[in-house]
DNA sequence: TTTTTGCATGTATCA
DNA sequence: GATACATGCAAAAAG
């Protein structure tokens, strides 16, 4: 309660110090403030304050003589002056020190008053518990006292103003506590709201930065506990942790919402939850990070600390701990801490007598915002703020929307691992009505008196669909990009282009770093904004990238399959197929070889690194060559194959050819070599990137999630999609989206059930299928190969430039009489794979060149080819393909299909074995077969994987 | 055939 | 290691 005054001096901002008015300084005046009283502005940093109203320091507008309260004594003001001689109260009005000393003598005695709780040396907020839950009540006593003696520090927003501040200086006093006369004579409490998480409680009231923070009076709560009090504080404090009241004070015309908010102020190293002292050891940049979200934005330097108020200035949003009540007292996560704006507050609150009590809030997964129209509350929220349930069917349960519509819903649980999984059924038409959508925050409240639940929401303007997989593809620095993703709501994952930094993000869908402040500054209503990674001027410090990390686990998981909005989305700079290009598997990495179905397939743990772009040649005598372009000359230097060259490199870098470790040094490749090795590597990349067609443009992406690429990737028509969905795990560098390996293939993180050897789900199966008939087409093209290139070499070697490149011959098959070079580039990556299964291998890549170099045709097809194979018997084929173990294996193919093999390129009859195939497969699942015509005409994409499920 | 419902499972997170 | 929870899956129900 009444608290000696003080004034702040000096800016509170450490970073800028500038001595208030009155005492040599400049401030601005800024916005009215609802006590009549103006913000303040620390014309340096552009700090906000609000007026100390009784102080002269701050050009005081209610300064005056005030009559005690209790004994009407005359009292001066306030000013400095007279600074010890009375105490404000939050009630309204002063009290004498005499009436100080004993109402504190009565609160001490455990009477129902104001309570004062002493504290010497640190920075406490007492608040006041019972009757405080109640919004009248707590406007007929004080409830929070912000205790600041000595050299403490308090500082207090006010509930219009959240950030504003308010600061008290050693050996002054103050009361943060205000009245403000209303017209008919009563007098309504405005308490000064910090929007302050429980969570991030150690400090978030202390803008006077860490060194303050960390100073010893700081940390001293334990050492000067009063008996007297602390038990009494923590009990107030727990019980008391937060009531929002919504008193509709109608002030003339103007409708004012006045919150009321208790809420404890701790010591910096000690949070205050459930009723007991939890000693938090804070990492600096959590401190930092914390009174971040209390302060405005720390001016950069040479910025120019421009500060618009109204552009600025933080939203009225509140962080809330959520009442300590119900069953199980609140072990609430952060997460579900409720965030309110006072706009919403108002929304909700439609009576002016009202308290609305946030209680919880959740950020929709797509299963929340799905069809299927159950919400998963968390258990805690669930347990302790509905009501009890002891039977799985649950309750109805009536829930008010903002706009006072009422929404029933089946509140019930499911039995889970020995405990309870909570759900709201029956959201589909709120969530509709609402249109709501993955990412988009849900909050819950109850109104009181009458404790109707109330739910409200925010939007997640900008978000983000980032399947795990892609993730972890941006993680594993396979998707690049300079721009950043947007999580929910509040959430903000930067990346900034660097793999270091992007495997911090993976999963980042809660607070960012600054995401509370960003959300501050730039979205009143909840809605997500945008944030650069040099917010505060670099880029993110370990620091930054420890808290996003940790805070990431969060949320991350809960969040992450994310919507992109096409609108706000930004594209990404580059393409899968690009990205690839520059991953390589670590040097040091050491393929696992995994047996599937008695083929090899490699796997690597680590991930892969970044490569600068080179070239892989063969020349004409079989040898192979990497070569890579001088950053500063531009020109393209031989080297090692094995060498991997991480970002920038010059010819003085080259260590390995003395003689080209120079600019000036010639290049070794001819102009004309040259010209060609280019012109087929950009052949190359173009059949790359015109085959997967999966320019990342995130703005085009749409909502399907891996699933969809699942089963695009089993459907083979990955590659079709102009705008497919990308979500491949890339385990592996050469995982190219769509590549359909058992590693790709595998849903993502928590999907499907585990798939054992034995399994028979259809993703297994499909893998089985599709392996089995790739390692048939390999083995079948391999011998066509070997028949077709003796026959067809010279005519190859006399050709002109082919249309396509050479991207899929082996360096053996090479062209290796190129017209005027003798080198010619080969994908390395194929040649990597010799010995093992290509784990990106796709036949109709492989079909596609091979026909290219070969025929320079599509395949041709005859009808009447078509038509007689597709007359024979399925069994010759099988047999002739070796397909008949797969057939039995699939029971008689009833209920999933003979994958297609492959489509020879230049085989009619293979072509029309394909339809044969595909013609017996139609009877059976038509479904399948119209996704292999597809995939027909998109020449042969369909054989890679057409398994009907 | 589609939708609903209930449970199971895997992963992330917490303690 | 325990737990929460997102979501997959399949049986049941409904259309």
């Amino acid at each position: 309660m009444a608290m000696p005054m003080a004034v702040a001096k000096r800016c509170m901002n450490p970073a800028c110090g500038a001595p208030a008015t009155g005492a040599g300084g400049d401030w601005r005046k800024g916005w009215p403030l609802r006590s009549g009283a103006f913000a303040l502005l620390c014309d340096k940093c552009g700090l906000a304050y609000e007026q100390f109203v009784f102080c002269d320091i701050f050009h005081l507008k209610e300064s005056g003589w005030r009559d005690c309260s209790f004994c009407g004594k005359r009292l001066h003001c306030g000013c400095v002056a007279s600074k010890n001689s009375y105490d404000l109260l939050d009630s309204g009005g002063v009290q004498c020190v005499t009436c100080m000393k004993n109402s504190a003598a009565q609160s001490a005695s455990g009477q129902v008053v104001p309570k004062l709780f002493p504290c010497q040396n640190n920075l406490r907020i007492f608040g006041k518990s019972d009757e405080v839950l109640s919004g009248r009540k707590f406007e007929q006593s004080p409830s929070l006292v912000l205790d600041s003696r000595n050299d403490d520090l308090a500082i207090v927003n006010k509930s219009n103003h959240p950030f504003l501040v308010k600061s008290i200086e050693a050996g002054q006093s103050s009361s943060i506590l205000r009245q403000k006369e209303i017209e008919n004579g009563s007098r309504q409490i405005k308490w000064e709201q910090p929007p302050l998480s429980i969570g991030d409680m150690g400090k978030p009231f202390l803008t006077r930065s860490q060194s303050a923070l960390e100073s010893p009076q700081c940390t001293r709560r334990d050492d000067n506990k009063d008996p007297t009090t602390d038990s009494t504080t923590s009990e107030s404090i727990s019980e008391a942790c937060l009531s929002m009241s919504l008193g509709i004070a109608n002030n003339g015309n103007r409708m004012e919402a006045t919150s009321t908010v208790e809420r404890p102020i701790l010591s910096p190293t000690t949070v205050i939850a459930e009723g007991r002292e939890l000693t938090t050891a804070l990492s600096p940049f959590q401190h930092a990070q914390r009174a971040r979200h209390f302060l405005t934005r720390p001016p950069r330097v040479g910025e120019g600390a421009v500060f618009d108020p109204t552009r600025d200035m933080f939203p009225h949003l509140r962080v809330a701990r959520p009442p300590a009540e119900g069953r199980g007292r609140n072990q609430l996560l952060p997460r579900y801490w409720p965030r309110i704006t006072d706009q919403e507050l108002q929304q909700i609150s439609g009576d002016s007598n009202s308290t609305i009590v946030p209680l919880f809030e959740k950020v929709l997964s797509a299963s929340d915002a799905g069809r299927i129209g159950r919400l998963v509350l968390p258990k805690a929220c669930a347990e302790a703020y509905f009501p009890p349930i002891s039977q799985p069917e649950g309750r109805p349960l009536t829930i008010q929307d903002a706009r006072g519509k009422e929404w029933h819903f089946q509140f019930r649980f499911w039995p889970n691992n020995n405990s309870r999984m909570y759900v709201l059924e029956g959201v589909t038409p709120c969530i509709q009505s609402l249109q709501l959508q993955a990412g988009d925050t849900v909050t819950f409240s109850r109104i009181e008196p009458g404790g109707k639940l109330v739910m409200g929401f925010r939007k997640a303007t900008n978000t983000v669909s980032l399947p795990d997989s892609q993730i972890s593809a941006i993680a594993n620095g396979s998707l690049l990009s300079e721009t950043l993703f947007s999580t929910a709501n509040d959430n903000l994952g930067v990346v900034s282009g660097y793999p270091g930094f992007l495997q911090s993000i993976k999963g980042a869908a809660d607070l960012h770093p600054s995401s509370l402040y960003d959300h501050h500054m730039n979205s009143a209503d909840g809605d997500v904004s945008w944030l650069k990674a040099d917010k505060f001027g670099s880029r993110p410090d370990e620091g930054s990238l420890q808290f996003l990390q940790k805070r990431s686990r969060n949320i991350g998981s809960k969040s992450r399959r994310f919507l992109m909005d096409a609108e706000d989305a930004m594209e990404l700079k580059l393409t899968w197929e690009e990205a690839q290009e520059l991953l390589r598997p670590a040097p040091t990495a050491k393929p696992t070889i995994v047996m599937i179905e008695d083929y090899e397939f490699e796997e690597y743990d680590e991930p892969p690194v970044f490569a600068k772009r080179s070239i892989f040649t063969i020349r004409a005598t079989g040898e192979q060559d990497q070569w890579i372009q001088c950053d500063d000359c531009s020109k393209w230097r031989r080297l090692p194959l094995t060498v991997i060259i991480a970002s920038k490199w010059t010819c003085t870098d080259n260590s390995w050819d003395p003689k080209s470790c120079s600019c000036s040094a010639p290049e070794e490749l001819t102009p004309k070599e040259l010209q060609s090795v280019l012109q087929q590597y950009e052949e190359m990349r173009r059949r790359k990137g015109s085959y997967y067609g999966l320019k990342l443009n995130v703005a085009e992406m749409d909502a399907s999630n891996l699933d969809a690429l699942a089963t695009a990737a089993v459907f083979g028509d990955v590659g079709n999609q102009g705008t497919a969905s990308v979500a491949t795990t890339t385990k592996h560098p050469r995982h190219r989206p769509g590549c359909t390996c058992i590693v790709c293939i595998q849903p993502p993180s928590g999907k499907g059930p585990k798939h054992n050897p034995s399994c028979t789900c259809n993703v297994c199966m499909t893998v089985r299928r599709r392996f089995k008939t790739l390692m048939m087409r390999k083995k079948q093209r391999q011998s066509e190969r070997e028949e077709a290139e003796a026959s067809k070499k010279m005519a190859w070697m006399n050709r002109d430039e082919p249309e396509g490149s050479n991207l899929s011959r082996s360096p053996q098959t090479l062209d290796t009489t190129r017209d005027s070079s003798d080198v010619a580039m080969f994908d390395k990556t194929a040649d990597m794979n010799k010995g093992h299964i290509d784990l990106n291998f796709h036949p109709a890549v492989r079909d596609d060149h091979q026909g290219q170099h070969g025929t320079q045709q599509p395949r041709p097809v005859s009808m009447v080819g078509l038509m007689e194979v597709a007359s024979r018997p399925l069994d010759n084929y099988m047999k002739q393909n070796g397909l008949t173990s797969l057939a039995g294996e699939q029971g008689g193919g009833s209920s999933s299909t003979a994958t297609v093999p492959p489509a020879p390129v230049e085989s009619e009859e293979r072509a029309s074995n394909e339809l044969r195939v595909a013609s017996v497969e139609r009877e059976r699942e038509p479904d399948a077969m119209a996704v292999d015509e597809a995939g027909d005409n998109q020449q042969d994409k369909s054989g890679d994987d057409v398994a009907a499920t």
